[in-house]
DNA sequence: CGATGTCTCGGAAACGTTTCCGGGCGATGG
DNA sequence: CCATCGCCCGGAAACGTTTCCGAGACATCG
């Protein structure tokens, strides 16, 4: 049997199709003809087209969520706290896995211009002058989750990424830590450079000198973190090691242990992102937490109220880090 | 200034609508025409509205994929299979997390018939009678990831997790170990039966007695496996255990840790997925690779297929386990 | 040179909704 | 009893595409 569509449910209540979609959208009409529409669409199992619906409301119910990487585990606690918002608010969750590639943010960001979406959440890992000029023309709301110069007209919320390495840096430094490493991801994007930066404020802090033989740049990942600090350890002895990411702090607990170094007894070493690896690992991974989840959450709240009209002018939002102590710098 | 339709290519271009959509949809036409439609397409910025493409073509372009939960790494494994399969065919990826509710896996499936995707990959946990109710009756094409009844006439690709637990069972009983516990998922799931059902195919074809007390039922999650675990260690000892999970094993693993027991000296550990926790893990963890990656990309394939209309009769397949042996249990 | 065919194009219908607008009808007030 | 008002309802337009159909223009063939 073919779809059932309104005129169907229309001619089952022996009504127009204007008064059936008038009693289903809740709009005034007599009670009567109300239960005996609901009663038609329920017999012949009405559900509305999605796409006629849009086309007619230019409102899709979707919500589109860019990230770099579905596996890590920092955009995981991003999505959790995202989904219950748009859901309770009667949108669906799209996700886009982009792996950090710009042309792809680009087309997503272009491709807002079609409308499958009514919002997005990006989260750019860095931010070009592509991105720029596609952040600029973008049909829908967008909320960025990153750092956005402050002449462009979108809202966005940040963790202070700088401030929380430069915990963990004190951290060791308080626990007596003197050789203290530094493991970061690709120096060209922004997670990377502001994590640098505030490894060079904590070393400042503590009175420690800022050596290059005691910094290594990889990716994010826990192969990245387990070469890198292997190389590392060729060379000088260090007691104390920051990963950018729990993933490489975790890939260089690896490289300690190969080593035949005890964490932490010989080394401390401290993560960032408090994710669920930080409190599963062995020994339990002491971490800056970056308050992913509250992120997310800020993000989502941001573009509803956007989408809802309630939103004023451009915001911009940081998120403060804390530290989560653990086994591993104790 | 207003959005550019089809309308404004159509003026822009000085011809008509008609011919600018088949200019662009690569119809037979003018090979001029094309050229001047592309160039005024490209000056308004003109890209087709997706929801009346939608309406039109009855194909929304997108495929959902359902799960139970986005942070068990099982699943994430399937997610990395199919995106790229999806994609350079066309498809964008929607994602649902169900948190193994019923009701919210019938909704899922019940809203295909308002035509939001062109497909669904399902991966039940359970399967009830409102979930055979409601996929008799879809209106667009599901494969699901999971054991379904020979009946019902949707594709499906299954692990076979029941013989994969076998082979745990028995690597240990090989490795010396005679008091082999197992910490299970919930007994009602279809996951949680099969590989019940594998523990003891595996005592047997050892020679071991099956013992209640061995046994123990919780939830998928590491918490889930540190209680279930302590709770058993509390009754009698053991030399072996399997986790009907990674998550499972990881927390049985802290649990033991806890205890003062070592792993794989005192208690040898296999977990069940192979996921990236196991390797990552202390000590690295056994494990028993059940596809994962290889089932999310036959589901796409099959969906794909059967959206291509190219698909044959309702396929039925299922994907060889194989141990992935690691210093857990050596 | 007329008939036939090919190639390209424009008009119009259709997809399934929502919403504006006008009309019918009963109730109310003078 | 007539005019007015408010409540419901049906008709029709509109959202932005795709696609069918028919009409010209031009070349080709008998």
């Amino acid at each position: 049997m073919a779809r059932a569509t309104i005129k169907t449910v229309a001619q089952a209540a022996g009504v127009s199709i204007s008064s059936v979609s008038r009693a289903l959208n809740g709009q005034t009409s007599n009670p009567d003809t109300v239960a005996r529409v609901r009663a038609a669409a329920a017999q012949v199992g009405y559900l509305p087209s999605a796409a006629a619906q849009t086309l007619k409301t230019r409102h899709t119910g979707q919500i589109a969520f860019a990230m770099e990487d579905i596996g890590n585990p920092a955009y995981l606690a991003m999505v959790r706290a995202i989904q219950p918002l748009l859901r309770s608010a009667g949108y669906r969750l799209l996700l886009h896995s982009t792996g950090a590639d710009v042309g792809e943010e680009i087309q997503v960001l272009e491709s807002l211009n079609q409308h499958y979406v009514d919002g997005l959440v990006l989260c750019p890992i860095r931010v070009t002058d592509r991105h720029l000029a596609a952040l600029a023309q973008t049909a829908v709301p967008v909320v960025v989750i990153g750092s956005l110069p402050e002449t462009v007209d979108v809202d966005a919320v940040r963790a202070d990424s700088r401030t929380g390495t430069r915990l963990a840096v004190e951290h060791l430094a308080a626990a007596g830590c003197r050789d203290i490493a530094l493991v970061n991801g690709p120096a060209d994007t922004t997670p990377g450079s502001a994590r640098y930066a505030g490894y060079v404020d904590g070393l400042r802090s503590a009175g420690l000198p800022v050596r290059d033989e005691l910094v290594r740049f990889t990716n994010f990942h826990i192969a990245g973190g387990l070469e890198a600090t292997k190389d590392l350890l060729a060379g000088t002895p260090i007691d104390g090691l920051v990963g950018a990411n729990d993933r490489i702090a975790i890939g260089a607990m690896q490289a300690l242990r190969e080593a035949g170094r005890v964490v932490p007894r010989d080394v401390k070493v401290v993560g960032i992102d408090d994710t669920e690896l930080a409190a599963t690992a062995y020994p339990p991974l002491t971490s800056v937490d970056l308050g992913a989840a509250q992120r997310g959450q800020l993000a989502a709240q941001l573009l509803l109220d956007r989408l809802a009209g309630r939103a004023a002018a451009r915001t911009r939002v940081a998120v403060e880090p804390s530290l989560n102590i653990r086994e591993s710098s104790r």
